[in-house]
Order: structure tokens, then sequence, then C-alpha cells
DNA sequence: ATTTATATGTTGCATATACTACTTTTAACT
DNA sequence: AGTTAAAAGTAGTATATGCAACATATAAAT
């Protein structure tokens, strides 16, 4: 068999430009990047992120968290769980429940907090403002 | 406690700025969408990556892969099982091992070729070319 | 008020991913 | 040649993610 793909010739797209395997691409980079820096205070860069967001939301359904971070709702439930395990999360124990960062939560954004900042000065650095005026554009074009 | 966050006030960025988070979602949003179009073809966006990135390679070492798509050389050992059980992937015996798209493999590539471009007709129309151009400028600044 | 529908949460399952430790192979050095 | 160092692969473990199925609670409709 020749596999000679009748699309090679005139294909539209190459298929190195695949838009979605390029975005994870660059995920897994920039995580790589964060993970580097978060390696002494055991924690993932995932639960960095729910963290940060809850200290903006205060108490709030568990549900917003997904809406805010385009999240399906289970993988939001085992990952409040995780920090619940950890104690930086508390949740009521109603059906639906509404989660709060614990003091020890709260603690934790104060401690990570100058640490990222510092990722995102070296991250800025790397895109310049031309990189991200790109993610911004992609942000908001995906909103719609 | 007040939990009173001393960053908030004059803090160079918020959190809603963060980079890795933000790559994130976009991923998951965009991944959601192939996702939706490829319901049909019992295959995931990830291992669509991998076929279409050896349908280029033609025989290459596994490590290869890794290489060319950041992903960790355990990742690629257990995706490349996976596509091998589907039957689209054939590995040699070796220690080191070269991989290799199969008929099936090559057929299957055939298959999602069209519909991977609407998929990217679609995307670059939500996106447009200043997206697109975002998309590349990140790219760019992240190899160095 | 009862029933129905919708929204929310959890569990089971499969894939995706990385890190560590271990194995094996190849390369380098002497 | 023999030893050491580096590279590549695999298996174990943990987190991350989504989908389907199910459970429960709230809202809507009659």
């Amino acid at each position: 068999m020749q596999h000679i793909n009748r699309y090679i010739c005139p294909m539209k797209y190459d298929y190195s430009e695949c838009i979605g395997s390029r975005l994870r691409k660059i995920s897994r980079m920039v995580d790589s990047h964060f993970r580097q820096h978060l390696v002494d205070f055991d924690i993932t860069e995932n639960q960095m992120t729910i963290l940060f967001a809850m200290s903006k939301m205060k108490k709030v359904e568990q549900g917003r968290i997904g809406k805010y971070l385009y999240l399906e709702k289970s993988t939001v439930s085992r990952n409040i769980k995780l920090l619940e395990k950890r104690g930086f999360v508390s949740r009521s124990s109603d059906y639906r429940p509404t989660v709060e960062l614990t003091d020890e939560g709260y603690k934790m954004v104060e401690t990570l907090t100058p640490v990222w900042l510092g990722i995102m000065d070296e991250l800025v650095g790397v895109l310049g403002s031309s990189g991200l005026d790109g993610l911004r554009n992609l942000e908001t074009k995906m909103r719609t």
C-alpha cells in the first residue's frame, strides 16, 4: 500500500496547524514552567488555580467554580475534595454544598501569591505584550 | 480572621490574568469542540493528534513523537500502546521500538482528515486571523 | 399539591499526563 | 575490552479530565 494521502497535495490546513494540539502543547509547556517553580510547595498548578479563584469568590456554590473555569462538575467535585483533604477548603454538608477557603487555604494563597507573581513576570517576559495580546484575543474569540 | 490579602491592593497581576489557567481553559474549550465533532469516530482528540503526527513522520523511534509534541516519554508509551491495541499502530519488538502507522492507521487518518478540516474551518472562523496570529505568537515565544 | 422538568452533585469508568524508580540499551572514556 | 555515563522505555502512583448513569434537590407546570 502506498499510503498516499489524497489531502496532502493542496490541503487547506497542514496537520501541524491544528489549533487543538497546539494549544495543548503550549499548555503543557507553560504548566511545566509553573510546576518547576511550585516544586517546594506541594501543590499542583491546577489546585493553585482553584485556590486563587476561590480566594476571590469567597463562599460559593461548588458549581460556580466549574462555570468560571470551564470545568466539568465531576472534575470540580474531585478537585475540591482533594483540596478539602489538604485542609485548604471547607464544604457545607448540604447536598448542594457551598465551598470556602479555610484559614489554611487563605494562608496558602498568601504563600503562593509572590511565587505566582514571579512566574508571571517570567512568562510575561517570554511572551511579551504581543503574546499577551494574542492570548487575550483567543479568549475573546472563544467566549462567543 | 480577616483574610485580607495584602497583595490585593496594588498587585502587579490579577489572578484572572494567570497565563497557565487561561491556556488550560482555552484548551478545554477547543478540545470540547473537537470532541463534539469526533463523537462518531470513537477516537480522542489526543489520539488523532498522534495519528496525524505519525502519518507525517512515517517509521520513527517512539521517543521522537514525545519530542515533537512535548509529551513525557511515559505518556507517549501509554498513548502508543492504546493506539496499538486499536490496530492503528505497529511497534517493532526492540527494546527501543520504532513505531509506524498500520494500514488501518492510515485509513483512519484519511477518514479523520476531512472531519478535522471542517473543525479547523469552524475554529479559524471563530478565532479569525488575529486569533491565529496570537496563537502563532505564543508558540514562537515559547520555543525560545 | 402533585407531577414533571431542570439543575446540581457524586460515582464508575476510561483516557491523559507527569514524576519517580527501575530496566535496558547505546555511547563515551580510559 | 571493560567500565561508566547517558539515553530510552516501562511500570507504579497520583492528579486531571470528561462522559454516562444515577441520586437528590429545586423550579415549573398543571
